[in-house]
DNA sequence: ATAGGGTTAG
């Protein structure tokens, strides 16, 4: 039996220790339920019997004991009496998500006191129940309770995250009536709450008016127009909020850096950066975070990797900035290394951590990757929403298994396949030459009632353009009209392109000059590309004029013309533009092809010395080039577009960068498996006519992905059937 | 006694 405490200094020093806390309410022998209400001594003991409550309450730490103080306390009535005692309860219930048991209690005791019904309202917030705080807010006001300053900020907040622009408005007039306007906190989660439904005008409308600013009120204000995506407008607050003679914190600085991130100028990067270091901010995971993401949108990979080693602590958001900085940099395969390290280090990776890491298999079109990892995400048993399925259907596309696409396709997750698992397949469909599948697909998703969308569009006419089904094109661009889906700049470009590569270049000119609004560049030059494949020099010194004009730094289409030219002969035009090309420092990019062996990526340029096996890998191409004659084979001199003696010509078409990679592959992997084949450039005519050759000859299915399509070479032919 | 501003992927 406990003694019982002689004063209330003593109670309280008893109190600290939660487990004599307990045993002193179950011993039951000096808080006995009714006779504190009835002793002359009940406001003294109810005060005590608070205390005790209320150092339960902070020491407990499951649901269950939660409930028992609860209905213990239900029983002594104090839970009427002290609105502390309620709040601390109704908060942990929430903090345990049990916002139910919270509100029914809140039922009980809730009065005209607004410190209850804000408690409430901070209950849902801290669920992020926006819904729920809402419909509270609103039975306050028909219950006549006033809202004060500490309501608006949670009401703001909730309407800010459904972004309720008309709601929160409404809710600002209550601000107004109620005469809380010029309170900091309420101005400032005005500012935010304007910034969240998209309304930077009437948030620095508030902004503009508070008389006074403190840190948070301005950096939710460079946030809005960071978020708003006002990156100079951003960047400008914060400048004279440092001559306002604010020092900013790291809050301040996650926003800045999103804002330099967004006008992608490193020098800004680097000052930012700066100001970092000097200020000491680094150790903070979310500016870490942050400024990897501002290098890597910058362009500086290098710089964001710096900060990422240099990190003493990292979060998933850490790495997956990192992962996703190195493919927006085109650097999937460094991205590949961090994720086998992060395996290393035994971090989790989320399911978005997979999405970054399968886009960038994807983009390197490695099937050995792409499956490892899909195997690795299936042990895991992480959670596969749709997006990151139908991130593996475009990876086993983008790799060139089709027919695992497919396979995911059809077994997508019940009910959760969407319009871009559609726009993914059909895609998918139209690059691996199957147009008919694509159409199929097309009209099918209409059947499903599921909406094609502008996407869907750019999909299937691409799936027409590569597969030369104009008329089926003609009809689906029309289709967009009844559809009400706009056509943009980017589906007259399909348009063009399929018009074009199919012959019909005057409809496709046509076509252009009835465009709403100005052509782009892309639609200029499927336009060259279609006169390139025609032959025609003089439309396509037309389109090129348009293009040198608007975008007077993009190599392809120089080269394009200067491949017309060289086609026809023109050797003074190719100089001429070489030239052009020389004095603004652009040069030709380099073809390049890779394919995968023993886990290894090899990558063979034309006339490749480099490659280790180089030596072996021509003697094989000169082998097999008499064999190819003698089955028929000729080689395509028009392939070559240099000035040069044909006999260097039919020399130089031997060592083509595709070439050497398909007869590498012939050379090192088994026969029976397939010889996949990534090109940077357009697969040239001749090595197209010699794969199919080849294929025949040596029973071998070979994959090429070049920069527009892919082509299975099989028994003699080609999936796209001589149509690219 | 209770409150306002933050990073990745798409």
């Amino acid at each position: 039996m406990l003694q019982r405490p002689s004063s209330l200094q003593d109670l309280k020093v008893l109190f600290r220790s939660s487990h004599l806390c307990h045993r002193y309410l179950s011993s039951n022998t000096y808080f006995p339920c009714k006779p504190i209400m009835t002793t002359t001594a009940t406001r003294s003991t109810a005060f005590e019997s608070g205390c005790l409550y209320s150092h339960l309450l902070h020491s407990c730490n499951t649901l269950n004991s939660l409930k028992q103080i609860h209905s213990s306390l239900s029983t002594t009535g104090l839970i009427k009496q002290n609105p502390h005692l309620s709040a601390q309860i109704i908060i942990k219930y929430s903090k345990f998500g049990d916002p139910g048991s919270a509100r029914s209690l809140f039922d009980v005791i809730r009065g005209s006191n607004s410190f209850l019904w804000n408690t409430m309202i901070r209950a849902y917030a801290l669920g992020n129940h926006s819904i729920e705080t809402i419909e509270l807010y609103l039975l306050m006001r028909k219950t006549g309770v006033g809202p004060n300053n500490y309501t608006f900020p949670f009401v703001l907040n909730a309407y800010a995250s459904r972004s309720s622009l008309f709601e929160g408005k409404m809710v600002h007039g209550d601000v107004i009536r109620t005469g809380f306007e010029s309170d900091m906190f309420v101005e400032a989660a005005l500012v935010d709450m304007y910034a969240k439904c998209g309304d930077t005008d009437d948030g620095w409308r508030v902004f503009d008016k508070m008389s006074k600013r403190d840190l948070v009120s301005w950096t939710a204000m460079i946030t809005a127009y960071e978020q708003s995506e006002k990156a100079e407008e951003s960047l400008v607050l914060f400048q004279k909020m440092q001559q306002e003679g604010f020092l900013a914190d790291s809050v301040a600085m996650v926003s800045v850096a999103s804002a330099v991130s967004q006008l992608g100028d490193v020098r800004r990067a680097q000052s930012v950066h700066g100001y970092i270091i000097r200020n000491g901010f680094l150790e903070d995971v979310f500016v870490g975070n942050s400024i990897i993401a501002m290098y890597a949108k910058c362009g500086n990979v290098e710089g964001a990797r710096l900060i990422f080693d240099l990190m003493k602590e990292r979060d998933g958001i850490s790495w997956n900035s990192m992962l996703s900085g190195y493919t927006q940099n085109g650097q999937a395969s460094e991205a590949l290394l961090l994720f086998d390290q992060m395996q290393v280090l035994g971090v989790k990776p989320s399911p978005v951590t997979a999405l970054i890491v399968v886009s960038s298999c994807a983009y390197l079109g490695s099937l050995h990757l792409g499956k490892k990892i899909h195997g690795f995400i299936i042990n895991s048993k992480m959670g596969v929403d749709i997006t990151l399925w139908n991130a593996i259907i475009d990876m086993y596309a983008k790799c060139g298994d089709l027919d695992s696409a497919i396979q995911m396709f059809n077994n997508s997750p019940q009910g959760e396949r969407n319009v871009i698992s559609w726009n993914v397949m059909i895609t998918a469909y139209g690059v691996h030459g199957c147009g008919q599948e694509a159409l199929k697909l097309y009209s099918q998703m209409q059947e499903q009632g599921i909406e094609p969308n502008h996407i869907t569009f750019t999909s299937i006419l691409s799936a027409c353009s590569h597969n030369g089904l104009v008329s089926e094109g003609r009809k689906i661009f029309e289709d967009m009209r009844k559809l009400s889906v706009k056509h943009e700049v980017k589906h007259y470009a399909c348009m063009v392109d399929m018009l074009g590569r199919a012959g019909f270049l005057d409809e496709a000119l046509d076509l252009i000059m009835e465009m709403p609004s100005e052509p782009s560049d892309e639609v200029w030059g499927a336009l060259l590309l279609a006169c390139r494949i025609h032959g025609k020099t003089e439309l396509g010194e037309f389109a090129a004029k348009n293009l040198f004009h608007l975008e007077p730094d993009h190599t392809g289409y120089y080269v394009l013309m200067s491949n017309i030219y060289a086609a026809s002969s023109r050797w003074q035009d190719v100089g001429k533009l070489r030239q052009d090309m020389k004095s603004k420092g652009l040069k030709k990019p380099a073809a390049l092809s890779v394919i995968e062996f023993g886990g290894v990526v090899h990558g063979f340029h034309t006339a490749d010395n480099s490659h280790p096996q180089c030596r072996e890998v021509y003697r094989k191409v000169e082998k097999m080039v008499v064999e190819m004659k003698m089955a028929g084979y000729v080689p395509d001199i028009s392939c070559v577009l240099h000035d040069m003696e044909e006999e260097d010509k039919e020399h130089i078409l031997n060592y083509h960068s595709e070439k050497l990679a398909v007869v590498f592959g012939i050379m090192k992997i088994e026969h029976g498996m397939p010889i996949q084949v990534t090109k940077n450039l357009r697969i040239c005519n001749d090595c197209h006519s010699a794969f199919k050759l080849i294929s025949y000859i040596y029973q071998r299915k070979i994959v090429v992905r070049d920069a527009n399509r892919f082509h299975h070479f099989e028994g003699g032919s080609c999936s796209c059937k001589d149509y690219w």
